[in-house]
RNA sequence: GCUCGGAUGGUGGAAUUGGUAGACACGUUGGACUUAAAAUCCAAUGGACAUUGCGUCCGUGCGGGUUCAAGUCCCGCUCCGAGUACCA
């Protein structure tokens, strides 16, 4: 038989389906590993050959684990809700369940033609209520927590409450809000609805006042990137800044848990550091500086408390709660303005336009904790209201920011630490010794931090302090697909709903739109209360909230009765391998951290952090063509004369490009303006230009995994996207190099069959040299697999077969060991050729072959000679012999007389198995 | 600006610990087979010079350095990619 790809391939998939083969139980008698993907979001234009790329190697992976004997959790899902959905329902009025059904039902369609050993018994869709019954089970169970940084991790509400009644606030120390001290008996005094607002700033899903970008048109809050200029980007209508009640998460009391969990995993340096970025830690002080005209004190945070001397003034944000307090009535008009201006900007404006110096004065001093001098305090939009106390002692001298803002405004700048230029730029290098700063003179700044932390917290006015950039999480959108809050208002108050009210079903609307009174698309649903007539919450959550624990559902994904059961836990523990893009380093991988770890404080799961090893997969970019038309004419040029004309460069459909040459019949049928063309050939062709670029619709490159499948196979297809580079790095698809794969493919299929076609394998002893191919290539793919190259393995196999080809191998003791190696890449052909072996089971089943060094064991090294480190010939020498043999053999041996001749032999390296090297002069 | 990656033939890439640079493919060229094409097979293929052969020199973004030996380590640059952005 020919390797007819098609009947294979579908034979196969049929039967693992049939079988299920890939379906895992908990096996006590194997050792676990958790292979997993990032799971899509199933978008309408279906995959692309990108996609599939970390599927491939993860699948790889979780095949060669499954001949090593591990019991492998390899599990598939949807990210199900999210926004294209939504927009397509408001625009068709198709409910986006239906829109998603039919991409998912898409989606598997394609990810089933390439042969992936997934185990669908335990997909998980986000979307569905068996699902999400447990993100909201979770929001629950953050609601009713608070952080304790005594105890270091999360503690239910009601201890917290016990608390209160016994001791009052003053002894907790907690992550949460801004809360005023009370004692147990002013805390019993309170009525509920005040209990429950001092409760609000604790949990861990909390509701607060928040700035979002708000576009009273479209009835909708929208991210920062759906903003520009102040408009929405969809419509154009004029978005502000708004404060509104939104659910949070807080993260931020997780940061330095997130911060030293980072040492444990085994991710990327890259990576990691993106997250300590987005964590973003700085060790400082906070210090209270005393109000000249009021009994009160602004406090401020500093990373720089040694340059306490250099500050010359102050500036808070102009969201600040204390700019009206401390404008003066002569400056309230210019700082109404400005401030009013100051809030017209989004956060996105501010941050392009960072150069720009702005600010006002208030009209008001503070008094320097340590000169007594006064010093005047500003209002500038350069500081944030969301980063430390939203106000700074500046200091020009030592700031670049304070440093213009000072140039700008003649405000006057006194160095503290010496070295830098003054009078030219600030110098904020953390390195010098102390000046013009009373006690800390002499002092380094490392030094003078200390002291003067030493100093402020002996007098009261402030202590050291650690901030993170790290913001809490808002977990509200004013969307219809996505999870319902289980969350109902009892007399304006939040109250969550019991497990057993779970899940809250997203419920039906007339229209996926805002009402006219501008609240979110669930206030259309009809009776959207509790039985007792309470109403819902009705924004919804975000996209991360179910992509947050996912991982942990596939482990038990039909469980009715709880998230996942402590049998399932207990035994699949973690993900051992994550696989996934590098866009969600700040965002899934933070948040999915913080959920893992509140699980962790409950008791629920047993590994502090999900994710042991994380491997980015890089995107594959596509390769786009063009061809150069005669400005003006339908004239098309072809590339290398493109540059004789005035031409004009237009990107061509890349499926009638071949080896960048044009088909030029297809190009005229492909888009009624070009029937018409004419073209200047070279040498009888059309060649195009091309160029790489991200893989897009618009730019015609855009390559589908179907129409590869179609020609080549599955096979094929996924030993060419693993060939094509590292699976990390970025590179450009080119469908040209996967004929190389096809080609080895058909040879690989050969080996077992005569020039008949007829399947023949020999029962004969394998030769010495056979052994060696084979043993070789174990070792090699074991390794390659290990370190997760996989192109490298690639290559092992083609260098394997070409060299079983020339030694017209065709015997079983070689090529049944052989199938299995390949078998993690290349499952289709390898059951085909297991099973016309005489097995009855599938090769998934199937021991890894073990490697045994003796079979390539070599008797000769041929050591490559150099002079003055210049290889100039090989000499072929007994393995075993002593770094004294090889240099007289190497020194005796004809070819190098050449070399030494007339010179002077000044050294001579020799390192045993590895090379030669004389040094002559 | 800051942080993290990266740069090797015409192309994708290999070289795992400092030890033969360019594995394996693609493409190109030539040849075999064929009426012809496809498929297949064989050979050549980093550059320059020399081609009568042995060959010789140069070569991993650029400039230095360490070393018997550098694609790999160190210092200084250039360019490209990703992330982030007034974080006090």
């Amino acid at each position: 038989m020919e390797y007819n790809f098609q009947v294979i391939e579908q034979k196969w998939q049929n039967y693992w389906t049939k079988q299920q083969t890939y379906r895992v139980e908990i096996d006590e008698s194997k050792p676990k590993y958790y292979v997993l993907d990032m799971f899509p979001y199933p978008s309408g234009a279906g995959l692309h050959v990108g996609h599939p790329l970390g599927y491939i190697a993860s699948d790889i992976y979780s095949r060669y684990k499954r001949h090593k004997g591990f019991n492998v959790l390899h599990p598939m899902g949807f990210d199900a809700y999210g926004l294209p959905a939504e927009q397509y329902a408001i625009k068709t009025g198709q409910h986006p369940a239906i829109t998603t059904e039919v991409n998912i039902k898409r989606y598997k369609e394609q990810l089933g033609k390439i042969g992936f050993s997934f185990d669908w018994n335990r997909e998980v869709r986000t979307s569905d209520p068996n699902y999400y019954k447990w993100t909201q089970w979770v929001f629950t169970k953050l609601f009713s927590s608070w952080y304790s940084n005594g105890s270091k991790k999360a503690e239910s509400i009601s201890m917290l409450e016990q608390i209160f009644k016994l001791n009052g606030s003053k002894k907790v120390d907690a992550a949460c809000g801004e809360v005023k001290n009370f004692t147990a008996e002013e805390w019993k005094a309170m009525d509920k609805y005040q209990q429950q607002e001092i409760l609000m700033n604790y949990r861990l899903a909390y509701q607060s006042n928040t700035a979002v970008n708000w576009c009273p048109a479209l009835g909708t809050v929208l991210a920062n990137d759906e903003v520009k200029d102040g408009l929405s980007v969809r419509g154009g209508y004029p978005v502000e800044r708004k404060v509104m009640k939104q659910w949070s998460l807080r993260v931020t009391a997780y940061a330095q848990r997130l911060l030293d969990g980072l040492d444990q995993v085994d991710w990327s340096d890259s990576l990691k550091e993106m997250q300590r970025n987005w964590i973003g830690k700085s060790v400082g002080a906070k210090v209270f500086f005393k109000l000249e005209k009021y009994n009160d004190s602004l406090e401020v945070f500093t990373t720089r408390p040694d340059t306490l001397y250099g500050a010359t003034f102050m500036v808070i944000a102009p969201e600040h709660d204390w700019v009206n307090k401390l404008t003066i009535d002569k400056q309230q008009q210019e700082v109404e303005a400005y401030v009013k201006w100051a809030k017209s900007r989004t956060e996105r404006e501010r941050m392009t336009e960072v150069k720009k110096v702005t600010g006002v004065f208030t009209g008001s001093y503070a008094i320097h904790p340590f000169s007594g001098e006064k010093i005047p305090i500003w209002i500038a939009d350069y500081v944030l209201m969301g980063y430390g106390t939203g106000a700074i002692m500046a200091v020009p001298a030592h700031d670049n920011r304070d440093y213009a803002f000072a140039k700008k405004f003649d405000i006057p700048i006194i160095q503290v630490v010496s070295g830098g230029d003054i009078s030219e730029e600030s110098y904020d290098a953390k390195e010098g010794v102390l000046m013009n700063s009373a006690f800390l003179n002499g002092l380094s700044v490392k030094k003078a931090i200390g002291a003067a932390i030493l100093k402020i917290t002996k007098l009261g006015i402030g202590e050291k302090k650690i901030n993170f950039r790290l913001r809490d999480a808002i977990f509200s959108r004013q969307r219809y697909w996505g999870e319902p809050f289980p969350v109902y208002y009892k007399e304006g108050m939040p109250y969550v709903l019991s497990i057993n009210d779970l899940p809250l079903e997203l419920p039906a609307v007339d229209k996926y739109l805002p009402t006219e009174k501008g609240e979110p698309p669930l206030a259309r649903a009809k009776n959207w209360k509790t039985k007792e007539g309470y109403p819902l919450e009705v924004d919804t959550m975000p996209g991360f909230a179910g992509s947050s624990g996912y991982y942990l559902r596939y482990m038990d994904p039909q469980n009715s009765k709880q998230y996942f059961s402590p049998q399932a836990i207990n035994y699949w523990q973690d993900v051992d391998l994550y696989i996934g893009g590098a866009e969600h380093a700040t965002g899934h991988l933070i948040y999915s951290r913080f959920w893992n770890k509140f699980l962790y404080d409950m008791g629920m799961v047993v590994k502090e952090e999900p994710f042991k090893k994380l491997i980015n997969q890089g995107m594959i970019q596509g390769r786009s063509s063009f061809v150069y038309r005669i400005k003006g004419t339908s004239k098309f040029v072809s590339f290398g004369l493109r540059n004789k004309y005035d031409t004009q460069r237009i990107h061509v459909d890349i499926n009638i490009v071949d080896n960048d040459i044009l088909d030029i019949e297809a190009f005229k049928k492909w888009q009624p303006d070009f029937a018409e063309a004419e073209f200047i050939l070279e040498e009888g062709k059309y060649i195009c230009g091309h160029e790489v670029e991200k893989m897009s619709k618009s730019l015609y490159n855009v390559q589908n995994p179907d129409e590869l499948i179609e020609k080549y196979g599955a096979d094929t297809l996924r030993l060419y996207e693993m060939f094509l580079g590292p699976i990390e790095q970025s590179k450009p698809w080119d469908t040209k190099g996967i004929e190389g794969v096809y080609r080895f493919m058909r040879k690989f299929w050969k080996l077992f069959h005569n020039k008949d076609n007829d399947f023949v394998l020999s029962d004969e002893k394998a030769t010495a040299a056979e052994l060696k191919v084979l043993h070789k290539t174990i070792a090699k793919i074991e390794n390659d697999i290990e370190r997760f190259s996989f192109n490298t393995g690639v290559s092992a196999f083609m260098i394997a077969v070409n060299e079983l080809s020339d030694l017209k191998c065709n015997k079983r003791a070689i090529l049944e060991p052989f199938s299995i190696l390949i078998a993690p890449y290349a499952p289709h052909i390898a059951e085909e050729l297991w099973s016309l072996m005489g097995h009855e089971q599938s090769i998934t089943l199937a021991e890894f072959p073990v490697f045994n060094a003796d079979f390539v064991k070599e008797n000769d090294f041929s050591y490559p000679v150099s002079f003055n480190g210049k290889m100039r010939f090989k000499l072929n020498l007994p393995i075993d012999l002593s770094k004294e043999e090889v240099e007289k053999a190497v020194l005796k041996a004809e070819e190098s007389q050449k070399w030494l001749q007339g010179k002077t032999i000044r050294k001579v390296i020799v390192v045993p198995k590895r090379i030669v090297n004389i040094v002559v002069g």
